[in-house]
Parts: C-alpha cells; structure tokens; sequence
RNA sequence: GGCCCUGUAGCUUAAUGGAUAGAGCAUCUGACUACGGAUCAGAAGGUUGGGGGUUCGAGUCUCUCCAGGGUCACCA
C-alpha cells in the first residue's frame, strides 16, 4: 500500500483516538519532506489546530507519539513549526524496490545466485473486462498538405497521452479523422487539373502529400494574382474574392463531388491516395498509429442527416435562404451555422455525424478530442449541439487542448513560409544525431543497419522529449538546436543513462555477477534512500499523468529520477564494490531505474536503444 | 469590443494552496590511468508582469491594470 494513504488513514485515525473528532483520511495532507529537513513524509498539522486547539508543535508531536507507536512504517517524528516530518522505515523502502523489480512468483531463497524477474508492469494498473474504454482522437489533418510541426506535437500528445489512460487502467481507442472533403482539398483538384500536367508521386518522386501541397500553394498564388487582377478593373476586394474564377471553379467542383460525379470522385480519390500514402510515411516515422481511422467523407451526411432532424424536431432554426442555424445566445455564446444555404455541410456538422458513428460503433466511456486551442470554441459548441440533439455523451466530452508551437524567430507562418515541415524536421534530427554520434565514435563495430536504427531513436527521442515535457496547454518555443542537446534535460540525456546502466547490467553478467532480483539489506545512505522514495513515486506519477491529462508529468518525473540516480552513480563504484550486499543492493536499484526510464518513456512513446 | 488562454533567472522551463520558487542551456570554478566524461561537484543568476484581496500560509485562488496570443466566418 502506498505510503501516504497509510499515513492519512493514521492521522486521521490519531485525532479521532487524541481529540475525539473524526477527520476524514482525505482531509489530511501529505508530501514528500523537503530534503532539508530530517524525514521522509511531511503531514501539515495547521488544519487541525481548530480540533486540538494547542500550538501547532504540541499538535504536532502528539501525532507524531501517536504514529511512531501505532504505525510500524513510521519510525520516527520531528516536528519544525507546523510541519509534521515523519521518517518511514527502511523496510518500507526495500519493499517498494522488491516491488519495483521482482514479481511474486519468485521461488528462489538463495540470495546471491537470483536470477532476474523483471516487473516490466511495474506502475501500470492492468486493464480488465471491466476497463472503461477511452476514445483518444488524435491527428486529424486535411488531405490538402504535409504535416508540419505543429501536428507533430498533436500527434506525440494524442499518442502518448492514449498510453498513459492505457496505464491507468483504460481499454484506448486511437482514432483518427481525416479531412478528406471540403473547398480545400478541391483547391488542390483544381490547381492540378490546370497546372499539373498529369504528374504523379510515381513520375516525378515525390512523396505524395507534398505533391498535393505544392498545388494547394500553387492555387493560392494563381487565385491571388486574380483578386489582384479584378481589383486593378475597379472592383471591390470581398467582390474580387467572390468573383475570382478559380474559386468559382472550386465551388462548382465541391457542388460535383458532393452530387458524386464520377470525374470529380475519380480524381479525388486518387489525390488523396497519395497523401494517405505520405502521412502513413510520417506516422511510421514518427512512431504513431491508430486503431480506427474515420473519413470526413463518410461521416458528413449523417452530420447533416441529423441537422435536419435537428430542425424537424425544433432544435435549430432553418432561415428562408436554406441555411440551418443553432442559437446559442442563452448560453452565453454565438448563433453558430450548421448548414449553407446550398445545402453543403460545414466543419462542425461532420463532428456531430463523426461522433454519431462512432458511439455507434464503440461503447465509449469517455471521448477526448487531442485538437489545439484555437478551437476551444468550437469544442464548446460541438459539446451543446451533441447535448442539444439528445446524445447523454455531449456534455462529458474532453477537449485536450493545446498551445501552438512557435519558433525561436516567432510564430510559424504559412505566408511567410516559415512552417516546419515534419519530414523535414525529422530528417535534420536524424542528421545531427548521425554527427554527434560519429564526433563521439561510440558505434565502432556496428553495422550500418544497427547505426542507423540508434540515430533514429535518438533523433525521435531528442523531439518528442522536448515536446512533451512542456505542459500541454502553454504555447512553446521549439528551438531544433537545443532539443537535439545531449546534455541537460533532454531525452538523449535520458537515453545515454539508460545506455550506460544497461552496458553495467552487461558486464556484470559477463563476469559472471548475478543480478539479484530481490534484496534484503537495511543498508541505505542518503543518496539511496533519496532514489528509493522517487522509485516509489512512479506509479502515483503515472496516475496522476492520467488525471491532469498530462504527458509531462512523465517527462519531469522521469527526469529527475535520472538526475538523482546520475550522482549516485558517479559516487559509487558499483562492480567494484567489496560487500556483496551493497554490490547487490546497488545493482538492483540500477536495474529499477533502467526499468523505470523504460516504463517512463514508454508512456511517451519514446524508445530506448541499448547502446548509443 | 465580448469571451478564452498565457506571463516565473539572459534563454527554454518545473512547482496536488505549504517550509529558503526547482532544473537545464549559456557564463564562471573544480574533478578524467574513466564499472560509458554524451558525466559529476560547485558558483553566480528571481520583487514569479504591476497593484489590491482571501488565507496560519499565494507563482498557484480572487479582483483590477499592463503585455502577448487565441477566438467570435455560409474557412477547416
């Protein structure tokens, strides 16, 4: 049992035992004793000066009395001004490192030749039947150009944010919807149909989603320079923007497409083919997948099927042009379009036929929408529609909202062009992990293939670590140099620790020490009752990722767990060491938190290589 | 203008309402016949944007002002 659960169930057992009033174990709290001090577990006493009503030392040292003879982890007490320092056994210590590195099948007895039973679920709540399920809709893009960099921190949150609800317990669904309709992707149409001269991915190279966007660019110049040119004729600009012909022409093929014509289809198809082809490239890439992938296409008229059920049944309000409108202006927001006035669907009514489907197609427990923050709004309204509709789900739907992504020179801009592309961001990662690597010359002797493999995962690790260690909801700064440092905060940092303790554990086993899969020594100096007490915090650590949303959480803990076991490292010379029992017990927190920066990472989607 | 979010060291950032605001980068000083130095030990660097309020206690909650961003489309 964890800890501090048993030190609030205590206390609160003390004051009723003390004061005769019941205090509910809730009520009491509890955190780590700053290192300062002398103490494991601190419990604030100021709440319970009302109940006492002695000085905060007395109260304090009565329950301090009070835990020391009743409870067998607390071993000692003192108390400075209202903080209760409690200290906690070594053998609750040792337990939780037994807990973090062996399973309970364990049947040996003989202490110094155990062989390893590694907890690999060590932290992870296991998922059962009984599991709610989580759906984690994550990615979602137009079909009309590449990723850039800031769908790689919606797809790095989303995927890892799906493997923490895994951890704590959740069945997870990683869907996806692409917005594979719409006047944007018929802008590309266009601009191919008229500049294109029938290139293909297949004939000139190029990988797919970059070749449609090169035309989603091209129809923006061209329908530019024709607003420029209607302006200089005399008319107005909102008139130029309407009147433009290539915007005509798109208008006119949406109108198609939505009516099915075959050339128009057959075309669209076969563009998008080829950027399904080239994000499927990225997501690879990247090391992010889904488990459900919807289609605006197919879900925007059951959007629009229930819009208009909507105005049989008196929700929403059909003007005299044809357009459906939702009022919300009880509710403290807009009038919000649902349909046009031809009949076509907008963003939002694709949600609503989206969700629809799939509640129908999964019993969903909880819906969270990995989309950025400048759709708070629309999220908010999503939520009223579904509500307003009769679907119970509407209200409890989650938006994981996220900040934008900025560069150090300011923010990314697709007119200035100053948007990182994600493949190409992913390939100077890789670049300059190949010359650091090569500089540093620690992958003689391996083949090409097995290099190759290692800068990959330091490159990947190098990004999404810079990424997600920033909370989610605060605009970044994303500066490529110093993600890819090798020192400091940073997943290669990480990665090189879990390296080198992995390279231990090697040539440990080479000379022929086992490494003991259970330890038993009440042996603990400063350093390692420090690790301990952050080894036993991991799986709070991942329960809490799992309620603040939050894949930082497990990035910072992560990070200071290597911190704190690099110091300790450094002092001891751990083969070398003549007891056997501290080799052993030294060994054996080595090995929890290789475990643990596995574990950890794992949760972030980031992989750990053996040797770098 | 209405609504929403953010503001912490030169830079990037951390902190369930708790003790002296914690790291990394950059800067400076030390430690390499090294279980992997892509390391470690240390120094310096802060009026947590400003001001009021609540509280035993505020970076955190509240009000207000300032700065930055988002959003309020028959775009997605």
């Amino acid at each position: 049992m964890n800890i501090e659960l048993i030190i609030k169930d205590k206390v609160a057992e003390a004051i009723t035992s003390l004061y005769g009033q019941s205090v509910e174990p809730t009520q009491v709290q509890v955190q780590l004793t700053r290192s300062e001090f002398e103490g494991d577990q601190t419990v604030m006493v100021f709440p319970f000066l009302k109940i006492s009503k002695k000085s905060p030392e007395i109260t304090g040292a009565e329950i301090g009395e009070y835990l020391v003879a009743n409870v067998n982890e607390v071993s000692g007490y003192n108390v400075v001004k209202g903080f209760l320092n409690l200290v906690i056994d070594n053998s609750y210590w040792i337990d939780c490192l037994n807990a973090a590195i062996t399973t309970t099948t364990m049947t040996t007895t003989v202490p110094y030749e155990i062989i390893t039973v590694p907890n690999d679920s060590y932290g992870f709540v296991p998922v059962t039947d009984q599991s709610e399920l989580v759906m984690v809709e994550y990615s979602s893009p137009n079909t009309n150009k590449p990723l850039h960099l800031g769908h790689i921190r919606n797809n790095l949150l989303g995927f890892s944010l799906a493997e923490v609800m895994k951890a704590n317990g959740y069945k997870v669904v990683k869907t996806n919807i692409v917005n594979d309709r719409g006047v944007h992707i018929c802008k590309s149409m266009v601009a191919w149909q008229k500049f294109g001269n029938g290139e293909t991915p297949e004939t000139n190279g190029k990988k797919g989603d970059h070749l449609v966007g090169e035309y989603y660019v091209k129809f923006n110049e061209q329908y530019n320079s024709e607003i420029a040119g209607l302006i200089t004729a005399g008319r107005g600009e909102v008139q130029a923007r309407e009147e433009a012909p290539s915007i005509v022409e798109t208008r006119e093929m949406l109108l198609k497409w939505e009516a099915n014509d075959p050339e128009v289809r057959n075309l669209w198809k076969m563009m998008n083919g080829w950027v399904y082809k080239g994000f499927d490239e990225t997501y690879k890439k990247l090391g992010v997948d889904f488990d459900k992938i919807y289609y605006e296409s197919d879900t925007y008229t059951i959007g629009r099927d229930e819009v208009l059920r909507g105005v049989k049944d008196g929700i929403f309000q059909q003007e005299s042009d044809g357009s459906v409108w939702a009022n919300f202006e009880k509710e403290g927001l807009d009038k919000k379009i649902l349909l046009r006035s031809d009949g076509t669907s907008v963003y939002i009514t694709q949600d609503i036929g989206t969700a629809q489907l799939r509640y129908r197609d999964y019993p969903i427990d909880h819906m969270i929408y990995v989309v950025g923050n400048e759709q708070i709004y629309h999220f908010q309204v999503l939520s009223l529609l579904l509500d307003k509709l009769g679907y119970k789900w509407g209200k409890d739907l989650y938006h994981f909202s996220y900040g934008m992504v900025e560069l150090p020179n300011g923010r990314m801009k697709s007119r200035e062009g100053t948007v990182v592309d994600a493949d190409d961001l992913v390939a100077g990662m890789i670049e300059v992990a190949r010359s650091v690597s090569m500089e540093l010359g620690k992958l003689e002797g391996y083949t090409e293939e097995e290099k190759e493999n290692i800068y990959h995962i330091v490159a990947l690790g190098a990004l999404k670590y810079f990424i997600l260690k920033v909370d989610p909801k605060k605009t970044m700064t994303f500066n490529p140099e110093e993600s890819i440092d090798f020192n400091g905060n940073t997943g290669p940092f990480i990665q090189y620790t879990y390296a080198r303790i992995r390279s231990i554990l090697r040539k440990a086993k080479e000379t022929g020490i086992a490494i003991p899969g259970r330890v038993d020594t009440s042996f603990l100096n400063e350093k390692e009752r420090n690790l301990l007490k952050i080894i036993s915090l991991f799986p709070e650590v991942v329960k809490e990722a799992g309620k603040a949303h939050s894949p930082a959480v497990v990035a910072n803990y992560v990070y200071d767990l290597v911190k704190e076991f690099n110091s300790f490292y450094h002092d001891f010379s751990i083969l070398n060491e003549p007891d056997l029992k501290i080799r052993d017990f030294r060994l054996a927190v080595a090995q929890t938190v290789a475990k643990i920066i596995k574990n950890g990472f794992s949760l972030l989607g980031i992989q750990v290589p053996e040797r770098m």
